[in-house]
RNA sequence: GGGGUAUUAGCUCAGUGGGAGAGCGCUUGAUUCACAUUCAAGAGGUCACUGGUUCGAAACCAGUAUGCCCCA
């Protein structure tokens, strides 16, 4: 026998860290290519290295350990890469940031000192993330931890480059992009947050030319007319057709602008007349292409006002808004103001309103590998679980414009563009260029851009395994199995890696998306810094515990549906950890006689040892039905339901005598063995949604094998069903509460035996109650237990209740209160009425007879039995109690 | 404007066609004997509303209302 008692309270800090280096010295997250077994691989959604990890990635990434220990444990090769992504513009405003408190900026310090900088802090957070990650318990393989701007990711990404650019795929234009003048650059489409905003309309005149005929034009944006080149009406607008090609005169600034018809403009908004400001809006920029105009920029990459607009140049835009407004209504422009809500687009980073600028920037054309990214989840190669966010990917790609790639950053892989200062030559290479291959010239240089950092990201199921090479990873682990991450970043990353896995991975990159909702605050708001309501995981696993913490995360909500933050949740999983704790407890503590080799024969079983073996293995099936379902929170529940439900409150007490009897061997063996079997088992089931004190437990109970981590997956249990069983215990178990129920309204006291007479119609199930006596005896305070047959007479002066198959009496030696046990039958006899006019309902209607399937009308037929019984039996008590 | 999602106990949420559930909170009682981070008993619901499909709807479909989210 172990001498192996465990503390009296489950406390996670005296063993969490322990385990986890103890999984890390044996190799046990590390994964090889092997061919003979089949593999399970999962890539982490690269944290930023901007800072730590939040709950979001707490909840992320402990949905990925469970999938990646469920399978492990199934026997499946499994590898889960880890790593960091570089976060380009995230981590240089960081990093900026930084320098500003230093006084410093980055222009003072130069490119190269600054991206010394970076990575320092890239090593700082990276490191720290890497440590949160261990914290929480995740067995991500270390020793193949990536980062998007390591040696072998940029080669990728060069790669990836250059083959697009050859195929004609990536292209430099000279467009309209959405530009944030605080983070100085570029941004994609879904880099700005569009938001309504209360502004204004403004009514301003313009004059036709060489007339005292005015039109009336309608703006958001008055300070872009400094680079007005037209007027735009609708063909087909009545009012405005005769005076369709006529000149205007731009107020302020004097200039002859034609006004022209374009199927673009809704003659319904506003005057039906538009300003257009070619360099200054995505739409008139189009309509600027159409009708060959100038385009004049007036709004310089900071936001200030450019030299062109005379008095107002150096202006911030806003204040020239102000001011200019004010000249226009002074002198007569402005005709009317009205108030307007509109959509305004933001930096996703900053928040700064962003402001469309004509500016050269590098493209990717997504229309022709958009296309195959849709047919790969229409198809069903790929299932987003749940289904649902299929249609918003699908939505997304069918509408696709094509992606702005290039950023105004030092942070970041560099453009692999040169030019050539000579001819004007653009060269894209996969290596370095110093000569120009059309002039020979050595007067080349590099492009200043680095790329969108999603455009590595997109990369990454592939790049982390050696692409392009041909790696034996990437034989065996590519596609990944399944990417878990939040509905947030569909657009900005799975659907890229979609596109970038199908055109240059040659395959999907994954064969499902499991999402994940948001984790929210206790108000249901988004945590965040500038709300100051984020939660740090860390803080959580110090007062509580990784595993008390991942059970929290992972249950009480449903797949893709955002969660809340409640410290009760937290306190509650941390209570389910100590139960356990002392379910285990006490087994160690009446381990006295253990004897390994033995094996229970059938006769030696009890009633309640059939019983919680079928109901492991049954718990065993449905735990692993619901994790092939994504269902972790429902495989958790069901196994806290299990633990404390039945195996804690049942179990444990029905087993206690036959462990605290030392004069019998066989029972206390048995129950030993029974107890340590689905014990040892549950943990098994457990561990991947609480690996520590699962862990720390099992290495403490009599087990094989060097961790639970590598203990084989439950499978074919189901010799321990035994339906019989189950039933013969619920019977015993309903039973129990009735007497509790019984005797808590008459207030017995607690400690008091009191007599208990069973009549049963059922001579069977009288043989089952003989047997098993004794548990009404330890858990419903029954002595003596009389059982009656059907054909004896009923007990008179007594309470009664009824259960399936078996009346109960409690008699009473003094006088019993007839009013108040009459009131209580009555109610019981209420519901039996309610629930037999249903079920008789149900069974008189021709159709359920006709079309409900057989064994669901037997089941109706069973329940009204049953009913139909109670009720005779509480009537008749009711007329006896009226007889007194 | 388009799409999604939610609406179930006081609160937070499960329930994915066949007797309305959990956790927390609340009420009552219990402490040598694994656990008071516990145990036992209890109160508490017109499953938003209106139609439809079905033998049968909290669940499926349509519409309405209200909230939240995404896209434009």
């Amino acid at each position: 026998m172990e001498e192996n008692n465990i503390p009296k309270v489950y406390d996670p800090k005296s063993f969490e860290k322990k385990w986890y280096e103890y999984w890390e010295e044996n190799q046990l997250f590390h994964a090889e290519a092997d061919k003979s077994k089949k593999p399970y691989s999962i890539v982490i959604p690269p944290p930023n290295v901007t800072g730590q990890l939040h709950m979001g990635h707490a909840l992320d990434n402990t949905l990925q350990d469970i999938l990646i220990r469920w399978r492990r444990m199934q026997g499946y090769n499994t590898l889960w890469m880890p790593g960091c992504d570089h976060a380009g513009i995230a981590t240089q405003a960081k990093v900026e940031a930084a320098l500003r408190e230093e006084g410093t900026t980055r222009y003072e310090l130069g490119r190269e000192k600054f991206l010394e900088r970076v990575w320092a802090w890239k090593e700082k957070f990276g490191s720290r993330i890497m440590y949160q990650l261990r914290t929480l318990g995740s067995s991500c393989d270390w020793e193949r931890e990536r980062f998007t701007m390591d040696e072998g990711c940029s080669n990728a990404v060069r790669e990836v480059f250059v083959s697009l650019y050859e195929k004609g795929l990536i292209y430099q234009g000279t467009r309209i992009t959405n530009w944030c003048p605080s983070c100085n650059t570029a941004l994609s489409d879904i880099e700005v947050e569009h938001e309504t905003e209360q502004g204004h309309l403004w009514h301003l005149r313009y004059q036709v030319e060489g007339t005292e005929q005015y039109v009336e034009i309608a703006t958001t944006r008055p300070e872009t007319m400094f680079g007005d080149t037209g007027v735009a009406v609708h063909p087909e607008d009545a009012r405005y057709k005769a005076l369709v090609g006529k000149t205007l005169i731009l107020p302020v600034v004097n200039r002859r602008i034609p006004l022209f018809a374009d199927e673009y403009v809704d003659p319904q908004f506003g005057t039906g007349a538009v300003k257009v400001t070619p360099a200054h809006d995505p739409n008139d920029f189009e309509m600027g292409q159409r009708h060959k105009l100038e385009q004049i920029v007036v709004i310089e990459n900071n936001g200030t006002m450019a030299e062109n607009t005379g008095k107002y140049a150096g202006m911030d835009r806003y204040d020239c808004r102000k001011q200019l407004v004010k000249e226009l209504a002074e002198t007569g422009v402005l005709v009317s103001v009205e108030e307007h809500e509109h959509a305004v687009g933001h930096c996703s980073r900053c928040h700064t309103t962003v402001e469309p600028l004509v500016s050269k920037q590098w493209f990717v054309k997504m229309e022709s590998l958009a296309k195959p990214a849709i047919e790969a989840v229409k198809d069903g190669r790929i299932q987003f679980v749940p289904e649902r966010f299929t249609k918003i990917y699908c939505n997304w790609l069918e509408n696709i414009r094509d992606w702005c790639i290039s950023r105004q950053l030092w942070w970041g892989h560099r453009i692999p563009a040169w030019y050539c200062e000579d001819c004007g030559e653009t060269i894209v290479s996969r290596t370095d260029v110093t000569t120009c291959p059309k002039c020979g010239s050595k007067h080349l240089h590099h492009d200043e851009d680095v790329l969108d950092t999603w455009f590595s990201s997109g990369l990454w199921p592939f790049e982390t395994m050696g692409w392009p090479e041909q790696t034996e990873e990437l034989k065996q682990f590519y596609p990944t199995s399944v990417l878990v991450t939040g509905y947030d970043i569909i657009f900005f990353w799975v659907a890229r890696m979609v596109m970038m896995g199908l055109e240059f991975g040659k395959d999907i990159p994954f064969h499902h998306v499991f999402i994940h909702g948001l984790v929210r605050d206790s108000q249901g708001r988004k945590m965040s810094k500038s709300l100051g309501n984020g939660i740090d995981p860390v803080e959580v696993v110090d007062k509580y515990g990784a595993d008390t913490l991942r059970f929290m995360l992972i249950t009480g909500n449903t797949p893709g549906n955002d969660m809340r933050f409640y410290w009760e949740r937290v306190e509650s999983a941390r209570n389910f950890a100590n139960k356990l704790w002392n379910a285990s407890r006490f087994m160690l503590m009446n381990l006295e006689g253990f004897d390994k080799g033995f094996v229970p024969q059938a006769g030696d079983f009890t009633l309640a040892d059939r019983w919680i073996l079928s109901r492991y293995a049954k718990t065993a099936a449905a735990v692993t039905d619901n994790l092939e379902k994504f269902e972790l929170g429902e495989a958790g529940r069901m196994l806290y339901e299990f633990i404390w439900n039945e195996l804690c409150d049942w179990y444990i007490e029905l087993a206690k005598s036959r462990l605290y009897d030392m004069e019998t061997e066989r029972p206390r063996k048995t129950a030993q063995y029974v107890l340590g079997y689905v014990l040892e088992h549950t943990l098994r089931l457990l561990h991947p949604f609480m690996p520590f004190i699962t862990e720390e437990i099992w290495q403490h109970i009599p087990h094989e094998g060097k961790s639970v981590m590598i203990a084989a997956w439950p499978q074919n249990e189901a010799k321990w069903f035994d339906d019989a069983s189950e039933a013969h215990m619920t019977a015993i178990m309903e039973t129990i509460k009735n007497v509790r129920n019984m005797r808590a309204e008459v207030n017995a006291a607690p400690g008091k035996k009191s007599e208990v007479i069973l009549h049963f119609a059922d001579e069977d199930l009288r043989g089952v109650f003989a047997v098993n006596e004794g548990y009404l005896t330890v858990l419903a305070a029954a002595q003596p237990v009389t059982l009656l047959a059907a054909d004896d007479a009923k007990p008179e002066n007594a309470m009664a209740s009824v259960v399936k198959g078996v009346e109960i009496y409690l008699p009473f030696k003094g006088l019993i209160d007839v009013e108040k046990e009459t009131a209580r039958l009555n109610k019981e006899l209420d519901n039996l009425e309610k629930e037999i006019k249903r079920v008789t309902g149900k069974l008189s209607n021709q159709g359920f007879l006709a079309k409900a399937p057989a064994e669901v009308v037997e089941k109706e037929r069973e329940k009204q039995k049953g009913f139909e019984e109670k009720k005779a039996a509480v009537e008749e008590r009711i007329q006896y109690l009226a007889a007194l």
